[in-house]
DNA sequence: ATAAACGCCTGACGGC
DNA sequence: TGCCGTCAGGCGTTTA
């Protein structure tokens, strides 16, 4: 599910911001850790991941892309959670003092001594985490955060102008940019009135600048919605009320009434208004 | 250098 | 009701 703006979304949640304080992981001691599903843990053995976080301290959580980090009192916690993973922050024993049972798809859980949990649910299987000294030794190879300051519309459109390459997946590529996903790239190059199989060398300054612009409008306003949700995997946001084309196929473009239609790009299904967004 | 094809997994949904 | 194809917010590897 995550993108940037969901990503960015949990994070906060993690540090205390939305639900309450007693809901951050923020200076919690990890009591243990249940691994449910070995492959879940990427570069790690059960017991030594587990031995390895046993009664350290969350020092802080923050994200890289569409990484959660974790650094601990020793060592780093990273989380990926791709197409269909969901954390869930809960109390372990309920108020008749019954403890609340795990739920179908629970992969790993960090259990606090405070007598909260996390949880990291992810019924496709597809999400990694990962046990590091240095967290670089897992976001090394990142892109630039499209919301950093330092990346400027000329620096942009010097990446840009480095590739050949269509548009939509350049900007999904985590190595060119780090924390684009499917939805908000669709948004992003309709506000741009941008077309997914552009060359990205084929761009002038002006639409390079538009485009970042673009990139960062749709990312913030994902982050002041808390995100999007969609389907069974239900965050709490609600961005995906204001999708300009992502999943509107056959809806008019809010822009000049076109029917929004859908392709293929670079396999994954891509949403475009045909008459502002041309080839 | 670029991109398509495929694999990893489970679940929801629509058509028959 | 069940079966089947299709689709899904991601990404790494292989192939062309």
């Amino acid at each position: 599910m995550p993108e940037l703006p969901e990503v960015e979304t949990i994070a906060k949640t993690l540090m205390g911001a939305h639900g309450g304080a007693e809901f951050s992981i923020i200076d919690r001691e990890i009591q243990d850790a249940l691994v449910l599903w070995e492959g879940t843990l990427a570069n790690q053995l059960p017991g030594d991941f587990i031995a390895r976080v046993k009664n350290k301290i969350i020092r802080s959580v923050w994200r890289r892309g569409k990484f959660l980090v974790f650094t601990l009192s020793k060592d780093t916690i990273l989380i990926h959670l791709r197409m269909s993973g969901d954390l869930r922050m809960e109390r372990i024993i309920d108020k008749t003092g019954r403890e609340i049972p795990l739920q179908k798809h629970d992969r790993l859980v960090l259990v606090f001594t405070s007598g909260f949990r996390l949880a990291f649910n992810n019924p496709r299987k597809f999400g990694r985490v990962w046990l590091a000294s240095d967290p670089a030794e897992i976001l090394g190879d990142l892109g630039p955060e499209p919301l950093d300051k330092a990346l400027d519309a000329g620096c942009f459109h010097g990446l840009l102008q480095q590739h050949k390459r269509q548009l939509k997946p350049l900007l999904m590529n985590q190595h060119f940019l780090a924390g684009m996903g499917n939805i908000y790239t669709d948004e992003a190059l309709y506000r741009a009135k941008l077309h997914p199989l552009r060359r990205s060398n084929t761009l002038s300054k002006e639409e390079s600048a538009s485009l970042l612009d673009s990139i960062r409008f749709v990312l913030q306003e994902g982050i002041r919605h808390n995100g999007a949700s969609i389907d069974w995997v239900y965050r709490g946001g609600d961005y995906q009320n204001h999708f300009n084309v992502y999943g509107r196929t056959g809806e008019p473009c809010p822009e000049c009434g076109t029917q929004i239609k859908r392709l293929i790009v670079g396999q994954r299904g891509t949403h475009i208004c045909p008459h502002c967004q041309q080839a």
